[in-house]
DNA sequence: ACAATATCCTGCGAGC
DNA sequence: TGCTCGCAGGATATTG
């Protein structure tokens, strides 16, 4: 998501917001009707990029805020979109194809900018959302207010993570992909970073004392520095020809086989997500 | 009060 | 070939 919203920046911040076009609806979640967003939004400069968790924010002109949220499936591009009619009229509303084709299938949610491109949202599973409201309307809202800190946050220091997890229980996968925990950790890097600190992902947090979460926490600040470095995971990868790109390169356990010295991979849902962890490695239980 | 589970969706690959 | 099943990068609501 860093790098999404690195991306952004550097390609859309001054640029307008014209105009607004989706076929699910469901996408606005404030307003919540289309024309109530779309007025919204419309007629908007863009006057800046950040990101908070999985959270994409642009901020616009007059103090207001787009909030996007990718969800699973979810990818912003820039790039253009032309309109295209369902294939038999009627059912499924409007439909965009990209241009070029190779780039952005699955998209169902599109602003027009003034420079005749287009901000729009690819997102096979249609979990994402878009709100777009004052700023501070969108900064109080649950969702918002609740999360936890940056994991590479400065000020986020060793202290405040042992803090964290002061009477609290629960098994440490969970709480690594907790947003209101810790924001922005999700399955991939959860696996990673607990390979990287040789720690089980059903570990409860009583298990774990100073030592422990000390390896915890470098790994956790090593792995997601590491992945910004290599341009994230599964952002632009596969390439053409297939090799992996980014972090996938480096992937030690998620969705691996065998980890970096050779041993079978195990797995096993966790919460209802898939854990990837290796069973040779040091770890508490 | 807490922790599993269901839920929002669609495409894909595996297995029969 | 064509079907059904399980699974997928998130987070919240609901259930037990």
């Amino acid at each position: 998501m860093e790098i999404i919203a690195r991306d952004l920046r550097a390609n859309i911040v001054g640029r307008k917001i014209l105009s607004v076009q989706t076929d699910w609806p469901k996408y606005f979640r404030l307003p919540k009707s289309s024309a109530a967003f779309g007025a919204c939004a419309a007629g908007k400069g863009i006057t800046a990029i950040d990101r908070r968790g999985k959270n994409i924010l642009i901020h616009l002109t007059a103090g207001y805020l787009l909030l996007i949220h990718q969800k699973i499936s979810g990818r912003l591009l820039v790039g253009n979109w032309r309109r295209v009619s369902p294939p038999d009229g009627g059912e499924g509303g409007p439909r965009w194809q990209p241009v070029p084709p190779s780039r952005g299938r699955f998209v169902h949610l599109v602003f027009d900018l003034d420079d005749g491109r287009q901000l729009g949202l690819s997102d096979l599973r249609k979990f994402g959302k878009a709100l777009c409201a004052k700023e501070a309307v969108i900064l109080n809202l649950p969702e918002m207010r609740n999360l936890g800190p940056e994991p590479l946050d400065p000020r986020f220091r060793f202290s405040c993570f042992q803090r964290l997890f002061t009477g609290r229980k629960g098994r440490i996968k969970q709480m690594l992909m907790n947003p209101n925990f810790i924001a922005g950790i999700g399955n991939i890097y959860s696996d990673e970073v607990l390979y990287a600190a040789g720690i089980h992902p059903l570990t409860p947090l009583t298990h774990l004392g100073e030592t422990e979460l000390r390896t915890l926490y470098d790994a956790m600040k090593r792995v997601l520095r590491k992945a910004i470095r290599l341009g994230g995971t599964g952002v632009e990868s596969p390439n053409a020809s297939g090799a992996e790109t980014g972090y996938d390169r480096v992937r030690t356990v998620y969705q691996r086989a065998v980890c970096p010295r050779g041993h079978a991979i195990e797995r096993l849902k966790i919460g209802g997500r898939s854990a990837h962890f290796c069973p040779a490695e040091k770890h508490l239980f």
